[in-house]
RNA sequence: GCCCUCGUAGCUCAGUGGAUAGAGCAUUUGCUUGCGGAGCAAAGGGCCGUGCGUUCGAAUCGCACCGAGGGCGCCA
């Protein structure tokens, strides 16, 4: 947030060093001061040390450092902002002048409000493509991932200025619809789904499943259902858009009570024909080669074209030897489609990481097709969320939590905890607290870790309140709220500070002035690790803030210097919580 | 066989090549006078998988090995 004061150092410094004919670098690398109390900026200056070291002097790395980090803390003096320099152990530190850093931190928070830590919006259209749910299929809490994260990630670009749209791919066809409606024709049909739809639909899947297991005559019912689908047979065309649609009302519902929304609907039924067009085009242009003469599939062998000797990209099934549609088809086409649908600067995929190689596959192989932007089309890949003792959640095996029953679940352990709380707020204000309490606990363990580690999921952390999980953070953002709850006047206007500030103040401010760098950083990374990190470090300020420093019964300069530091923080939480989709409760 | 991840405290996980590796949970122990104790504070607990290298400096970068998980021609 204090660019502009590092920069005026690093003009210092680099003046300093020309005149003392010292090899300049590129990159200051600013670091804040490791120690308890010292609120700055740091840089080693092993780095000069070494380039001169390197240029051929006879001279003692740590040692030449040290002279350094002393030189310029002698030519700096102490400059406009700060209120302390040293040098130590070969780094330079710079000590903010905290009264005046601080005030200027809240102040931009509080103009700024909802605002803070939003980048202006740069003209760059960005497409994420999230969620993503199997009609004919229940939704479980592995889903819950990619729907959350990818909701975050949204959210998080387009605070960081991207224009974003966000898409969702509907898998409405594919062998495992077809094997669905084989069941549900030859063993339910006329049934309607009853209220739990999800686990009814998951359930016959799973029967289908078993049904068909080792059996070639029932195998050969559901391909020839699938050549009556691929001819668009009425009456098989019928029964699919009646049972699709009971998965999608659905889909609506969970999305609706996850607060996630899509701007862009697109489903792989309808890439199936445009998909089939890609291939032949391909065929034709000798990308592609067609072994259907000879029984096999079109197949794209991406690592030959690329003259590849080590495998690596493999070998790519575009579309199935009887003619009909894979993935991979379909993929193909809607990749093209984004980006004629619209003016995308990048088009990121959030999907698990097992489809790494697919997506490898697909990208690489527009690339050959020439389609100039094929590498502006990214794979953000996840982990899956396990169950304990590294159990993969499967539909086809019946191993899943139902996302339903979890919600429904943990919104009642959080009521039974508002009550035991605060059973003083109405029945109404209860059920509001209960759900972002709820619903908080169970999306915030997906954000927390890096998309890189498999999630695992268990009951009784998924319904522990306590500690580094949401309610924690909300529970600070009501700690805050309390406070200026009672204030009666409007707050105080911006005034110098002149009472010496408290290291839990401090710290609470350095978590608040850290806040636009990570959403950057978030953006940059497509990590909401960065956003949780930081929301839990400033909810942690705030209780330790809190207990440290009375606010309402302090002198009145103090006070009113605190009441707006209360509000600042209030602020940049709930703006934090919303890039999570976690709300910010006022009571609970 | 090839490719991709991961390995940090008893457990779950953070950790931009930089100073003394940090949280939460669990364990033990304190905090009633202050705005909400869903909180705060303290203690114990670490060959950062192993080895070699690069570097002034490695949990972080490179290579090898060990261990776990995932992927690899007509599933999605």
């Amino acid at each position: 947030m204090f660019e502009r004061e590092q920069q005026a150092i690093e003009d210092q410094i680099r003046e300093y060093l020309a005149s003392h004919s010292i090899p300049e670098l590129d990159d200051f690398h600013w670091n804040p001061i490791p120690f308890a109390g010292g609120w700055g900026i740091s840089t080693p200056c092993f780095p000069l040390a070494a380039l001169e070291a390197r240029a051929g002097k006879k001279i003692n790395v740590p040692q030449r450092a040290q002279e350094i980090a002393s030189g310029l803390a002698e030519h700096l003096g102490i400059p406009e902002g700060f209120s302390g320099v040293e040098a130590l152990n070969g780094y330079l530190n710079l000590f903010y002048s905290s009264a005046e850093f601080s005030r200027r931190v809240v102040d931009r928070v509080l103009e700024e409000g909802a605002d803070f830590g939003r980048q202006a919006p740069f003209g760059k259209q960005v497409m994420v493509e999230f969620s993503n749910p199997n009609t004919h299929k229940a939704f479980h809490v592995g889903h819950l991932r990619s729907a959350i994260l990818g909701e975050s990630i949204a959210r998080i670009l387009a605070f960081a200025g991207y224009d974003v749209v966000r898409a969702n791919y509907i898998g409405d066809m594919g062998l495992h619809v077809i094997k669905w409606l084989w069941n549900y024709q030859r063993y339910h049909l006329g049934e309607k789904p009853p209220a739990d739809t999800t686990k009814w639909m998951g359930d016959l899947y799973s029967e289908a499943i078993k049904r068909l297991e080792g059996d070639p005559e029932l195998e050969a019912e559901v391909r020839e259902l699938y050549s009556r689908w691929d001819r668009r047979d009425p009456e098989v065309v019928a029964l699919w858009e009646e049972t699709r649609q009971w998965s999608l009302d659905h889909f609506e519902k969970i999305y609706q009570i996850l607060d996630i929304h899509f701007d862009r609907w697109y489903s792989n039924s309808e890439m199936e024909q445009p998909g089939k067009m890609v291939v032949e085009q391909f065929i034709e242009e000798g990308i592609a080669e067609d072994e259907r003469p000879t029984g096999g599939p079109v197949i794209v062998r991406i690592d030959d074209k690329l003259g590849l000797e080590k495998e690596k990209y493999r070998v790519l099934v575009v579309l199935r030897s009887d003619g009909t549609a894979l993935y991979a088809t379909e993929d193909l086409a809607l990749a093209i489609k984004k980006f004629s649908d619209y003016n995308l600067y990048s088009s990121i995929y959030i999907v698990d990481v097992r489809q790494s190689l697919h997506f490898e596959q697909v990208f690489k192989t527009l690339e050959i097709a020439g389609y100039p932007w094929a590498t502006r089309s990214q794979h953000l890949p996840y982990e899956v969320v396990n169950l304990p003792g590294n159990v993969v959640m499967a539909s086809r095996d019946g191993t899943i939590v139902l996302l339903e029953g979890l919600i429904d679940e943990s919104q009642e352990r959080a009521l039974e905890i508002v009550e035991e709380k605060n059973p003083s707020l109405s029945d109404e204000q209860k059920e509001d607290v209960a759900r972002a309490v709820g619903l908080g606990a169970l999306k915030y363990p997906m954000l927390a870790r890096d998309n890189t580690k498999i999630v695992t999921f268990d009951w009784e952390s998924a319904l522990d309140f306590n500690g580094q999980a949401a309610p924690y953070i909300q529970y600070a953002h009501v700690r805050a709220n309390s406070i200026l709850r009672r204030l009666e006047d409007p707050l105080p206007d911006s005034a110098p500070i002149e009472h010496e500030l408290d290291p839990a103040e401090i710290q609470l401010i350095d978590a608040i002035s850290r806040f636009p760098g990570e959403v950057q950083r978030a953006a940059a990374e497509y990590k909401t690790l960065h956003i949780t990190n930081l929301t839990f470090d400033l909810a942690r300020s705030f209780n330790d803030f809190y207990k440290q420093c009375p606010v309402l019964k302090a002198d009145p300069d103090i006070r009113a210097y605190r009441l707006r530091l209360v509000a600042a923080a209030r602020q940049t939480i709930a703006n934090a919580l919303n890039l999570l989709s976690i709300l910010a409760p006022e009571v609970m």
